[in-house]
DNA sequence: GCCAACGTTGGC
DNA sequence: GCCAACGTTGGC
Protein backbone atom coordinates (compact mmCIF):
# COMPACT_ATOMS: atom_id res chain seq x y z
CA UNK A 1 0.00 0.00 0.00
CA UNK A 2 1.41 2.95 -0.45
CA UNK A 3 -0.05 5.43 2.54
CA UNK A 4 1.71 8.60 2.25
CA UNK A 5 0.52 11.75 2.15
CA UNK A 6 -1.32 11.74 -1.27
CA UNK A 7 -3.70 8.57 -0.24
CA UNK A 8 -7.41 9.39 0.38
CA UNK A 9 -9.21 6.81 2.79
CA UNK A 10 -12.43 5.73 2.10
CA UNK A 11 -15.48 3.31 3.45
CA UNK A 12 -17.69 1.33 0.77
CA UNK A 13 -20.51 -0.32 2.08
CA UNK A 14 -21.81 -3.42 0.58
CA UNK A 15 -24.66 -5.79 2.12
CA UNK A 16 -22.84 -9.40 2.15
CA UNK A 17 -25.38 -11.70 0.86
CA UNK A 18 -25.12 -9.64 -1.93
CA UNK A 19 -21.37 -9.19 -2.15
CA UNK A 20 -19.36 -10.14 0.46
CA UNK A 21 -15.40 -9.31 1.11
CA UNK A 22 -14.81 -12.97 0.16
CA UNK A 23 -15.90 -12.62 -2.78
CA UNK A 24 -13.75 -9.45 -3.82
CA UNK A 25 -10.83 -11.54 -2.31
CA UNK A 26 -12.14 -14.57 -5.41
CA UNK A 27 -12.69 -12.18 -8.02
CA UNK A 28 -9.50 -10.44 -7.92
CA UNK A 29 -11.14 -7.03 -8.38
CA UNK A 30 -14.57 -5.86 -8.70
CA UNK A 31 -16.42 -2.74 -10.38
CA UNK A 32 -18.45 -0.93 -7.80
CA UNK A 33 -21.13 -0.74 -9.73
CA UNK A 34 -24.66 0.10 -9.10
CA UNK A 35 -24.59 3.28 -6.72
CA UNK A 36 -27.37 5.51 -7.61
CA UNK A 37 -26.51 8.21 -5.04
CA UNK A 38 -25.04 11.97 -6.68
CA UNK A 39 -22.86 12.25 -3.92
CA UNK A 40 -21.63 8.77 -3.50
CA UNK A 41 -21.26 9.22 -7.57
CA UNK A 42 -19.10 12.23 -6.74
CA UNK A 43 -16.86 10.68 -4.73
CA UNK A 44 -15.79 7.74 -6.76
CA UNK A 45 -16.23 10.26 -10.54
CA UNK A 46 -13.82 13.07 -9.28
CA UNK A 47 -12.10 12.12 -5.59
CA UNK A 48 -11.25 8.49 -5.25
CA UNK A 49 -7.71 8.16 -7.18
CA UNK A 50 -6.01 5.16 -8.06
CA UNK A 51 -4.23 3.31 -4.60
CA UNK A 52 -6.42 5.17 -2.33
CA UNK A 53 -7.46 2.57 0.73
CA UNK A 54 -11.03 1.69 1.36
CA UNK A 55 -12.30 -0.21 4.20
CA UNK A 56 -14.91 -2.39 3.32
CA UNK A 57 -17.94 -2.44 5.58
CA UNK A 58 -20.50 -5.14 5.53
CA UNK A 59 -23.85 -3.66 6.26
CA UNK A 60 -27.64 -4.97 7.03
CA UNK A 61 -26.12 -7.94 8.45
CA UNK A 62 -25.39 -8.83 12.61
CA UNK A 63 -23.59 -7.27 13.41
CA UNK A 64 -23.00 -4.79 11.06
CA UNK A 65 -19.24 -4.02 10.70
CA UNK A 66 -15.56 -3.40 9.28
CA UNK A 67 -14.44 -6.74 6.70
CA UNK A 68 -11.48 -6.13 5.38
CA UNK A 69 -9.07 -3.56 3.23
CA UNK A 70 -9.05 -3.02 0.03
CA UNK A 71 -7.42 -0.76 -2.45
CA UNK A 72 -8.74 1.67 -5.57
CA UNK A 73 -7.52 0.00 -8.93
CA UNK A 74 -8.85 1.82 -11.40
CA UNK A 75 -10.49 5.63 -10.87
CA UNK A 76 -13.69 6.46 -11.87
CA UNK A 77 -15.07 5.61 -15.27
CA UNK A 78 -19.06 5.33 -16.47
CA UNK A 79 -21.42 2.52 -14.80
CA UNK A 80 -22.40 0.78 -18.01
CA UNK A 81 -25.09 -0.81 -15.86
CA UNK A 82 -26.83 2.33 -16.48
CA UNK A 83 -27.95 2.45 -19.78
CA UNK A 84 -28.31 -1.37 -19.76
CA UNK A 85 -32.26 -2.36 -19.84
CA UNK A 86 -31.56 -5.52 -18.73
CA UNK A 87 -29.72 -4.23 -15.19
CA UNK A 88 -31.16 -4.05 -12.10
CA UNK A 89 -29.72 -0.62 -12.38
CA UNK A 90 -30.69 0.71 -15.43
CA UNK A 91 -31.54 4.45 -15.71
CA UNK A 92 -33.14 5.71 -18.80
CA UNK A 93 -32.06 9.09 -18.39
CA UNK A 94 -28.32 7.58 -18.89
CA UNK A 95 -26.47 6.45 -22.07
CA UNK A 96 -23.25 5.71 -23.27
CA UNK A 97 -22.57 9.27 -24.69
CA UNK A 98 -24.27 11.08 -21.34
CA UNK A 99 -23.43 9.00 -18.73
CA UNK A 100 -25.30 9.81 -15.23
CA UNK A 101 -23.22 7.57 -13.31
CA UNK A 102 -19.53 6.39 -12.30
CA UNK A 103 -18.09 3.54 -10.71
CA UNK A 104 -14.54 2.82 -9.82
CA UNK A 105 -12.84 -0.48 -9.31
CA UNK A 106 -11.70 -2.20 -6.09
CA UNK A 107 -9.54 -4.90 -5.67
CA UNK A 108 -8.99 -6.26 -1.78
CA UNK A 109 -5.59 -6.05 0.22
CA UNK A 110 -6.27 -8.33 3.02
CA UNK A 111 -9.25 -9.42 5.72
CA UNK A 112 -9.52 -7.49 8.64
CA UNK A 113 -10.25 -9.08 12.21
CA UNK A 114 -13.96 -8.13 12.14
CA UNK A 115 -14.29 -4.61 13.85
CA UNK A 116 -18.35 -4.13 14.95
CA UNK A 117 -20.25 -0.95 14.41
CA UNK A 118 -20.76 -1.46 18.27
CA UNK A 119 -17.11 -1.22 18.86
CA UNK A 120 -16.48 1.53 16.24
CA UNK A 121 -19.30 3.62 18.21
CA UNK A 122 -17.59 2.81 21.76
CA UNK A 123 -14.17 4.40 20.84
CA UNK A 124 -13.78 8.02 21.39
CA UNK A 125 -10.85 8.14 19.17
CA UNK A 126 -13.71 7.90 16.09
CA UNK A 127 -16.20 10.58 17.40
CA UNK A 128 -17.04 12.60 14.50
CA UNK A 129 -16.90 9.93 11.63
CA UNK A 130 -19.48 10.21 9.56
CA UNK A 131 -20.40 6.54 9.44
CA UNK A 132 -21.26 6.78 12.62
CA UNK A 133 -23.36 9.72 12.50
CA UNK A 134 -27.30 9.25 13.20
CA UNK A 135 -29.64 8.36 9.67
CA UNK A 136 -26.71 8.47 7.46
CA UNK A 137 -26.93 6.07 4.64
CA UNK A 138 -24.15 7.27 2.21
CA UNK A 139 -22.65 4.10 0.74
CA UNK A 140 -19.32 5.23 -0.38
CA UNK A 141 -17.85 7.72 2.11
CA UNK A 142 -14.08 9.63 2.76
CA UNK A 143 -12.66 8.64 6.27
CA UNK A 144 -9.94 10.80 7.61
CA UNK A 145 -6.56 9.52 8.32
CA UNK A 146 -6.48 9.57 11.91
CA UNK A 147 -10.07 7.80 11.85
CA UNK A 148 -8.61 5.19 8.93
CA UNK A 149 -5.53 4.24 11.31
CA UNK A 150 -7.01 3.53 14.60
CA UNK A 151 -9.93 1.50 12.44
CA UNK A 152 -7.05 -0.56 11.01
CA UNK A 153 -5.60 -0.63 14.76
CA UNK A 154 -8.54 -1.74 15.66
CA UNK A 155 -8.72 -4.47 12.79
CA UNK A 156 -5.38 -6.28 13.59
CA UNK A 157 -3.52 -4.67 10.83
C1' DG B 1 -40.42 -6.85 10.77
C1' DC B 2 -40.34 -2.06 12.26
C1' DC B 3 -39.48 2.42 11.43
C1' DA B 4 -36.50 6.76 11.43
C1' DA B 5 -33.85 9.20 8.34
C1' DC B 6 -32.92 10.51 4.02
C1' DG B 7 -33.07 11.37 -1.19
C1' DT B 8 -35.96 11.88 -5.15
C1' DT B 9 -40.05 12.97 -7.71
C1' DG B 10 -43.62 15.66 -9.33
C1' DG B 11 -47.81 18.58 -8.71
C1' DC B 12 -48.71 23.10 -7.89
C1' DG C 1 -39.24 26.90 -5.46
C1' DC C 2 -42.03 24.50 -2.07
C1' DC C 3 -43.29 20.45 -0.03
C1' DA C 4 -46.07 16.11 0.30
C1' DA C 5 -45.71 11.54 -1.13
C1' DC C 6 -43.04 7.86 -1.97
C1' DG C 7 -39.14 4.54 -2.11
C1' DT C 8 -34.85 3.07 -0.04
C1' DT C 9 -31.38 2.34 3.48
C1' DG C 10 -29.96 0.05 7.26
C1' DG C 11 -29.75 -0.32 12.42
C1' DC C 12 -32.28 -2.39 15.77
Amino acid sequence: MRGDELTNYWLVKSEPDVYPFSQLQSDGSTHWDGVRNYQARNFMRDKMKLDDLVLFYHSNTKPPHIAGLARVCKEGYPDHTSWDPKSKYFDEKSSPENPRWSMIDIEPIRVMTVVSLSELKQNPALEGMPLLARGQRLSVQPVSKPHFDEICKMGGI
